[in-house]
DNA sequence: TTGAAAGCGTTACCAT
DNA sequence: ATGGTAACGCTTTCAA
């Protein structure tokens, strides 16, 4: 481990102190414009560099941000996450980022490690297991500032996410008003929130258009491929089978259209279709998937931040709540007025 | 900012001198097994965690990786940081991810953040504008190891990525052995060596059949979506436009396909296409991409490895190429034999 | 078995 | 204007 250029060593090469070096290289007064001079020449020609643990030490200050994110590799949270870095780094923080898969125990092990590291603050987007918050609490006695994004819960904590009853509000409302008439609902199980809310809004559309709710048409399973494969192809099999889907997860949506293709259904002719995705993928689909778009690009720079807020000392704003948008493609039938 | 608990609280709690307390926390001899005892119960009780940045200090050890890639917002990359990060972790390494946005100005940025933050090594996807390799230079003249992944370069430094060449020419045989008479080849810059081994692929490919190369179907541009799209539409409006068009970049494939789409062209009737593209993705299109496949976690678990080998001051191994596979699927037309 | 002190890189404070 | 030194948390070497 080769060691760079300390004050020290240029404190000893000009036959000075390291506090007057220190004070040169800061830009402090109390040094003559001639050594001044002399040290910051030096200092450039042989690459010195500050190191930032024994800054760390000295202050407590890292300028370190941790991020927990349920699997980084899933587009919505890398895209999420990209705009939390760039934030971060445009306010002199870089970013530890570390995959919980989605997992609570390795949630846990992820903010502990992120704790020892010492950043000054952490992000977090829940897993889908997790229904105990005391690693959060921990944090917040440890006046660790924290954000949770995307998917919350309903603690005292600040939190940036999208306005999910409302978007899936709109969403059945458009199945209904395309002339579904039994309108299948697709989503993960009421422990996560984020599931719930959704529901909640597939459930309050429902009621506003004075329509039946049918259970056998709800589906809160596990959110992953196979789980929702397996749900889709049972609504299918109903005796009365729905004709048209809401799927409330980019991963469900993904499974649910895959099994409605394996059927040798049409979409929109013989089911309708609406998903959470990202733009591009919906463009490559066909029909091209009526979805609900989420702006990662402002959760990732508002979670960021309210992050950064809380570090300096900015305790007020608490929570944020994006709202998501409807975006009309093709796999939706049209309006049967 | 609240502080943790230190060796020292513990050791003025029970009235014993720091080093004694070190000394029991770390396991070693000339402690008596009565005061260890106390003092390890003390420090779990009261949440004793080590400060890694005083161990860095000593020792110069971060126990941290640093990662470069263009974009992390696109799967590719977020699948192979993905591994990058478990098996780091598993070797008890935390990961420092940086995003380049594909510019070689903060690329160089980026690096020098690492350094500052003492990275133990540094694994790198490089831009698709970087030509001076100066910056890596620097890195291995101080010692800091290095692993180039999937973007990589002709200079001497371990690597890891995938037979860009082979992968290109199989599917490039594929297309011409399914009938397809006029190739496009639809790719990055040459300057890219991914981009330039994949040419060659696709040029060695016609050689091999005995196809005239014509310069017309040959695409080389900005590897960006709407370069991708407006070379397409080039291609499309050609005296003589291409039946089959090869798409070297998961940007570029799915510009060609928007950009067939949009023309009515009907896949694979009127014109095939392979591309680079996610598994899922493909699945979602119609028809469903013939692409070739990457494999994201071995390319991300050897990166790691090759990183930590070399830290731990095993400098034999060199440099690793993955095969890519080739997944037949219906966006290129049946054999005509 | 335990204590004391130095050192890692930096800065702040006090002395010169 | 500059030097000396303590402090941050931890380990190691030497002394008791």
């Amino acid at each position: 481990m080769k060691k760079g250029v300390s004050q020290r060593d240029i404190a000893r090469l000009l036959g000075v102190n390291v506090s007057t070096v220190s004070r040169a290289l800061k830009g402090q007064p109390g040094v003559s414009p001639d050594l001044k001079q002399k040290i910051t020449e030096l200092a450039n020609e042989r690459g010195y560099r500050p190191n930032p643990f024994a800054m760390s030490l000295r202050y407590g200050a890292t300028r370190t941000l941790g991020i927990v994110v349920p699997d980084i590799s899933f587009s919505h949270y890398a895209h999420i996450v990209k705009w939390i870095e760039m934030e971060a780094r445009n306010n002199g923080y870089m970013c530890i980022i570390t995959d919980s898969g989605d997992k609570y125990v390795s949630e846990v092990e992820c903010v502990e490690r992120l704790m020892d590291m010492h950043v000054e603050g952490i992000a977090i987007c829940l897993s889908q297991e997790t229904t105990d918050f005391t690693h959060i609490k921990r944090l917040k006695d440890g006046n660790i500032p924290v954000v949770l994004f995307d998917r919350v819960a309903d603690i005292d904590c600040p939190m940036v996410n999208f306005n999910d009853v409302e978007s899936a509000r709109q969403a059945t409302l458009h199945l209904i008003d395309s002339g579904a008439q039994r309108i299948a609902y697709l989503g993960g199980p009421n422990r996560i929130k984020q599931a719930s809310d959704r529901k909640h809004g597939y459930l309050e559309a429902l009621k506003e258009r004075r329509r039946p709710i049918k259970k056998e048409l709800v589906k809160c399973g596990h959110v992953s491929f196979n789980s929702g494969l397996s749900d889709t192809l049972e609504l299918l099999s109903l005796p009365e089978p729905p004709d048209a889907i809401l799927a409330d997860f980019g991963l469900l949506t993904h499974a649910a259209f895959q099994a409605i293709v394996s059927k040798g259904l049409r979409i929109p002719q013989d089911i309708s279709i609406i998903g959470f995705m990202s733009d591009w993928v919906s463009g490559m689909s066909y029909p091209r998937m009526t979805f609900v778009k989420q702006n990662q690009r402002d959760m990732g720079r508002k979670t960021a931040k309210l992050l950064l807020d809380q570090i300096n000392g900015n305790t007020t704003i608490k929570h944020i709540v994006l709202n998501a948008q409807l975006n009309i493609r093709e796999s939706t039938s049209p309006l049967k007025t």
